[in-house]
DNA sequence: TTTATTTTATAAAACCGTTTCGAAAATGAC
DNA sequence: GTCATTTTCGAAACGGTTTTATAAAATAAA
């Protein structure tokens, strides 16, 4: 029924072996009998099997990638597309990539991804903030990990990284640049080490292009809850109350930033004639948000395609010197953060 | 260094057939080997290998899920959210999903997803429009096939299916209610199935609670194309060129609304007080949109989920007798479409 | 009770379709 | 003709499942 190795080298009249050999495109075959063998294979359309080569070779030619339960309940799938990317890039070096998710207080004792049991999956990439004992699982069983955005200080990992301090930097400084003083930075979790980053980048922004004293911490307004709309919305309504209010929004992401904007028009705040706002990620809707979003683009395909190589190269070449990759950003400018009116410029 | 049946079943004191047996839960065997067996594969931690197993079963526990290229450059990650929800459902029956994509193009002589020719799924579910040719190739494999949100009339397929035709009537039907007489149908690609049936729910709608010559050729605007919000924009703008104006529009899906509504507001129109808008889809930032946009809701990831369960449930059972599941949908009322004014009410 | 027969539980062997490795055969150089 | 060097081959893994054989236990027949 199916055709075999068996059947190819029949045919080609040599030892399994040897078709074996050529496929795996060793040395020393004779040019002669590669052809024979290769014209064997083509009429017979011959493919090998993957789970009968995955035993032989103890490799499985398949990927694992993990994330937090919590990322799909998000507005955004950003992860998705980190994912997408990964899976195709992948496919284009002969791999496939299998999706499983972890809680946030997993316990590897009692669930773990199954292909991490199985011998399913030849190395994984773990995308966002993933609990410290899964890391510390994979391992303990010599699985290679590549980290997608996210760090652990603590451990030597892989890792592919947005460049969010830069990121920041720029949006905040082109906001600085437009004659913004008071620019607010609007809700994020703090325990994200990209939150984290794109904080560092305004605060670094702020002090050097600003005046010290223009780092004001009640400007900023982060939270210990997974960034949404709705913190964004609660957390614009808490900074409106300052006085002077803040004339520029920087918020932690693009979900933050539809509902700050949401809140702002509760407010009878114009964007961007009365205040400017400047999200982060580049979502797709962002696009056709009223006005649409100016944002910091985050090329997340090319985050997980990056992994994705990663992966694979350390699995095919034992690499083992430790190194991250930091994809950089692209500031969008459209609408939300036009320039400020010249009435602003000398309020305060 | 990895532990195989032989190590259980050197513990346990059987043969590794024995273990096998327990292993898949197979008859005849005595409740205190049983016991002792399972005692020993705690003990040892002991995973079969997928890889192994997939060998002497020929089964590799794995469904492939391919989908039109071309829909990953769509706005809405629709078939993604597919994609997801077939993905965790696959994973609590052990089974997980590799993604493929194919062109509208594409040659099955020259390229294949290669988890076809690796024998490396079990069974296959085709997302979206996808060309026949590949259906063909796939049924010649003896690999069972379930289509989702996809119908093929001259192939009897398993598949799992949207209720557009109750969708759209429904919201059609909550607009004629409304008061609305000249409700526009918005720019849909007229290839898909799913967006054919959506249209032949607006005509039952009108035709069922309007008056028939209310169901006017030069309100509906369906277009060669993949429906975005261009086509949404293009689409609505051609329709207020008409006198009177229709008063409101059932755009094909939510990605044609926005665009809709761009055009509108560009004609100085308000949404819903000038003109009521209704979706489809449910996408994440329809919500977040101005005004929120009503629509109706499609579940993505039950469509995915119930493709997996199908295709999982053919390959463990050999069933035979095609069946076609369709899944309710649901009007979710925002702002979008309000109650129209008096004053338009009389208008015509 | 003894013997034959069937049932049940376990063991042994064959197989799934590759890769790999040591040995054999072919080739070439001297 | 001998010795190296290529090239090819055969058999043994890889880690499971499945089929067949066998021993032990249970049941039926004599």
């Amino acid at each position: 029924m199916t055709v075999t190795i068996k059947d190819v080298a029949r045919r080609a009249g040599v030892a399994q072996s040897t078709v074996s050999l050529v496929l795996n495109q060793k040395e020393n075959i004779h040019e002669q009998t590669r052809l024979k063998i290769l014209k064997a294979i083509k009429e017979l359309n011959y493919h090998p099997r993957r789970s009968a080569r995955g035993l032989a070779t103890r490799k499985s030619n398949n990927i694992g990638f993990i994330l937090n339960t919590q990322f799909f309940t998000q507005t955004e799938p950003f992860y998705t597309k980190v994912f997408l990317g990964a899976s195709f890039e992948a496919i284009k070096h002969g791999y496939y990539v299998l999706l499983a998710s972890v809680d946030d207080n997993f316990d590897p004792k009692k669930s773990l991804p199954n292909f991490l049991l199985e011998r399913h999956v030849d190395g994984v990439v773990l995308a966002g903030r993933v609990p410290d004992s899964i890391i510390t699982y994979i391992r303990q069983q010599d699985i290679p990990i590549v980290l997608v955005d996210y760090r652990v200080d603590h451990f030597a990992t892989h890792a592919v990284l947005i460049d969010n301090l830069n990121g920041a930097y720029e949006a905040v400084s082109h906001l600085i640049n437009q004659g913004h003083r008071r620019i607010a930075f609007v809700g994020g979790s703090c325990h994200h080490p990209s939150i984290q980053e794109r904080y560092d980048g305004y605060k670094k922004a702020i002090g050097v292009l600003g005046s010290h004293n223009e780092l004001n911490d009640k400007l900023v307004d982060l939270r210990e809850e997974e960034s949404s709309p709705q913190i964004g919305f609660d957390s614009t309504k808490k900074l409106l109350s300052l006085k002077p209010r803040p004339t520029a929004f920087f918020t932690v992401n693009d979900a933050v930033a539809i509902g700050c904007i949401k809140a702002l028009r509760q407010s009878s705040l114009r964007v961007p004639e009365d205040v400017a706002v400047i999200g982060f990620d580049d979502v797709e809707w962002g696009l056709h948000m009223d006005p649409p979003l100016s944002t910091v683009r985050v090329f997340k395909e090319e985050l997980g395609a990056t992994a994705a190589r990663k992966i694979i190269h350390i699995i095919q070449n034992k690499t083992t010197v430790i190194e991250k990759t930091i994809i950089g950003t692209e500031l969008v400018i459209r609408e939300s953060c036009g320039g400020m009116r010249t009435k602003d410029k000398y309020e305060f």
